[in-house]
DNA sequence: GTCTATAATTTGATAGAC
DNA sequence: GTCTATCAAATTATAGAC
């Protein structure tokens, strides 16, 4: 990875310190020393802190409109494998919450324009299991699957234990 | 309902505001504020605000024991429904998010004895849906029901439509 | 773009009078 | 138990030099 951009850089201690600890668990001072800036050369890049979180939801859910790909592309089931293995990096590997779950349970303390960012994040998510090939099993809504896989983050972590997140995320029998 | 001793006023004004932004998400000046006292008389009641959140935990966790009852005297598939309705009042009633749920997606936020009553909520649930007859159909583990009410509290505030709530929640088709 | 400097406000918390 | 007064630190944000 060459070389990355300073706003670069701040968005991604941001979405970091983000998903782990929420819109008001982190401030301009934190990002500026991880990146190793002053947090006026954050403000440059971002005004305001809900211009930067906007920003942070934004990116976020393009990153994972690519890594979900196009909908109509997929052989049957692959869309549901491939959103589930979007949460579940998100716990093994990266070791945090999804962006949007954590800001959407703040959602009452999001300014609106990045509230507004974090609905248009779960209706990507929703579009994409609707159009998806057999991407929900007869009988599960795409609601109902997101909701676990969501749900199954919080368990997962605030119980300790990633094998949670698997028993809450099985397909169901059909 | 009569008078409120001071401490349970505090309380009942911090869940509310917890509720919505989490544990970063309010001060003690908030809450002084709500209950019509000065900051440091909220102190007096809970020295840090990591007490004052371990007890928001604990009271909440105690609330919904009682409101869920033993799990032996029940009918059978009536745990299912009364853990349900739990979360569908926070969401139709309360309009806002579980504690546990919020404070759990913050973890790594939390003071550790916040964490630790947080992890003790969800233990409470699952160990009364496993005890509870018939609380969750065949092929569906209670992990799975119960990430799936929290991330449905989401999914349905995060969208601004109540009915997702119902949708993502709805029992499979066994 | 990044810095120094600073403003204005808020935060968690304490001391001590009543 | 609640108050006044206060503190040290942190917060979001801005002005202006380089």
């Amino acid at each position: 990875m060459p070389d990355q951009s300073a706003r670069d850089q701040i968005l991604d201690a941001a979405e970091k310190r983000a998903r782990m600890a929420g819109y008001h668990g982190f401030s301009f001072r934190d990002l500026a020393e991880d990146v190793g800036i002053k947090s006026s050369s954050v403000h440059y890049h971002f005004p305001t802190k809900g211009e930067l979180a906007e920003a942070l939801a934004r990116r976020y859910t393009l990153r994972v409109a690519e890594k979900l790909g196009d909908p109509d592309d997929l052989a049957p089931g692959a869309g549901r494998a491939r959103v589930v293995s979007l949460f579940r990096d998100a716990l093994l590997i990266d070791d945090r919450m999804c962006l949007c779950g954590l800001f959407g349970a703040e959602r009452d303390a999001l300014p609106p324009p990045v509230a507004a960012a974090v609905a248009d994040f779960f209706g990507l998510i929703l579009d994409y299991l609707e159009r998806a090939p057999a991407a929900v099993r007869r009988g599960e809504k795409p609601a109902a699957l997101l909701a676990r896989l969501e749900g199954a983050l919080i368990l997962a972590r605030a119980l300790n234990d990633p094998g949670l997140f698997d028993e809450a995320t099985a397909a169901p029998d059909s």
